[in-house]
RNA sequence: GGAGAUAUGGCACAAUCUGGUACUGCAACGGACUCGAAAUCCGUCGAGCCGCUUUUGGCGGUGUGCGGGUUCAAAUCCCGCUAUCUCCUCCA
């Protein structure tokens, strides 16, 4: 939510901003008419609720004098029935504010780049490992053996996407047997590196309700993509991100406290409505897929260099898997409704030569905090909003997928990377085993 | 799932039956005493949110778990909901 103070006193320099996240300048000028004619409802509705207070008062003085006040009584109906109309006045023109209010993104911070979608993203840095030994380099053109990822799950008998469709619909898979060693392996990992980066290991509920939601800027926009508990006002996550901000909602936090640090693996349910066709295959886009979330609460005045460090955190775990990657920064056009400032890691997947997004590092300033009452203390005593930042550390299925391609050998075999082979009993080499 | 009870400032509680300025204590803050502190004494103290404003402040509104209703007036009466506790039931 954006701070409808900050609005009324800039608005022009308001209008560009928002035209920069693609909100048309109509928006912002229905927004501040209704809330000024809410303002001017207020007005008239408290000067009766302040003679009501002040009449009632003399009644209650009068009654317990054994003063006759029905004259006070019967003009105080007529304020009462009246001060009824403008409440209801005042509730509706609150209900419209708050609701145009509740669909406007957030405004980007000032160094992103802007543009209306993914080609004004300006690309900060590429990283490979030193050294590749027998594995394919990136961006090195793929040789004839090479397979995409899932056909290298399917041919070794660790992913069984036919099965996920069978029992549970398209999108959905099992993994098995090595399959399901290597996710365990791959998300213990990411939990033990970010404990060590001082994140606090959290296991949220992954059902969560509405006003959750609508802390962390899901709703009330994008109730279509998400799996509603059916009859309940309840959400399976999209994300860990939810449980975890919404964690310390309406709270204020001790300054001393700050930042305070969480990371949650979770599944995450998605229903990917108008993505049909997009990326269908594989581990890519899945309607639940297992991820590491971090989440960070912050003072203002170090959200941005934790955002840094959050992302070197994201960047950690492919270096020490050595899969390489790169990161851009994201333009106004391609960010996330609640960010301010967004990077995303990209992973490389040599089979399609592409980067895939692996993870996705944002700022939300105090957008979220603002919709959660998050606050701390700051140094002059005065309560503050907090900043929040979240990040995937990393999507978990991604990850999978782009060892299987980027580790995999020409007899079909896959390589398993040095860190993750203590959380596999030692073993370095997955191969077509029976299972069953 | 069933029955009962509870929900009031940072904390502990009173007022609820019988509607009329939300009691008291602790904590906190300011001051006195003191070289300083403790103790003691005096004073202040409803957090947050909203509006107005001449903006280190002032005034008003809201605010007794949440949402409605009745009333000139609701912590108090009525309806709905949520959470917690106890017992039963169920369960890993």
């Amino acid at each position: 939510m954006l701070d409808i103070k900050y609005l009324r006193k800039n608005v022009a320099e308001a209008t560009r901003r928002l035209q920069d996240r693609g909100i048309e300048s109509e928006k912002l000028t229905t927004l501040l008419s209704l809330d000024k004619a809410r303002r001017e409802a207020i007005q008239q509705v408290e000067s009766l609720k302040a003679q009501r207070n002040e009449v009632s008062d003399k009644i209650a003085y009068a009654k317990r004098n054994k003063t006759d006040a029905s004259e006070a009584i019967l003009a105080m109906q007529e304020v009462g029935s009246k001060i009824k109309a403008l409440d209801a006045r005042q509730a509706s023109l609150d209900m419209e504010v708050k609701n145009l209010a509740a669909h406007l993104p957030n405004l980007a911070a000032s160094d992103v780049p802007v543009g209306p979608d993914e080609a004004a993203n300006v690309e900060q840095r590429v990283w490979e490992p030193k050294t590749y030994g027998q594995r394919l380099k990136a961006h090195q053109e793929a040789p004839e053996w090479l397979k995409a990822h899932y056909e290298v799950g399917e041919t070794l008998g660790i992913l069984d996407f036919e099965r996920g469709a069978k029992v549970s619909g398209a999108r959905f898979l099992y993994y098995v047997g090595d399959g399901a060693r290597l996710e365990r392996a791959v998300y213990n990992f990411m939990l033990d590196e970010h404990r060590q980066e001082g994140y606090t290991e959290m296991i949220t509920p992954i059902v969560v309700n509405d006003a959750a939601m609508f802390g962390t800027g899901q709703y009330p926009k994008f109730q279509d993509d998400a799996y509603r508990v059916e009859g309940l006002e309840q959400t399976y996550i999209p994300t860990a991100e939810v449980p975890l901000t919404n964690y310390y909602s309406g709270e204020t936090l001790p300054a001393e406290d700050l930042p305070i640090k969480f990371t949650a693996l979770s599944p995450s349910f998605r229903k990917e409505a108008g993505a049909a066709g997009k990326d269908t295959r594989g581990l890519i886009r899945l309607h639940q897929f297992n991820k590491v979330e971090m989440v960070k609460f912050t003072k203002p005045e170090q959200s941005y260099e934790e955002l840094e460090s959050m992302t070197a955190n994201a960047e950690n775990i492919l270096q020490k898997l050595g899969l390489p990657y790169h990161v851009i920064l994201l333009s106004t056009g391609d960010m996330g409704f609640s960010a301010a400032k967004t990077y995303d890691v990209e992973v490389w997947m040599p089979q399609q030569q592409v980067y895939r997004e692996i993870s996705s590092v944002s700022n939300t300033e105090d957008f979220q905090a603002r919709r959660m009452h998050i606050t701390y203390r700051n140094e002059a005593g005065q309560l503050a909003l907090v900043h929040t930042l979240n990040g995937s550390g990393l999507a978990v299925g991604r990850t999978v997928a782009a060892i299987l391609e980027n580790y995999q050998n020409p007899d079909g075999s896959v390589t398993v990377p040095e860190v993750l082979r203590p959380y596999l009993g030692g073993q370095d080499k997955l191969m077509a085993t029976p299972h069953h």
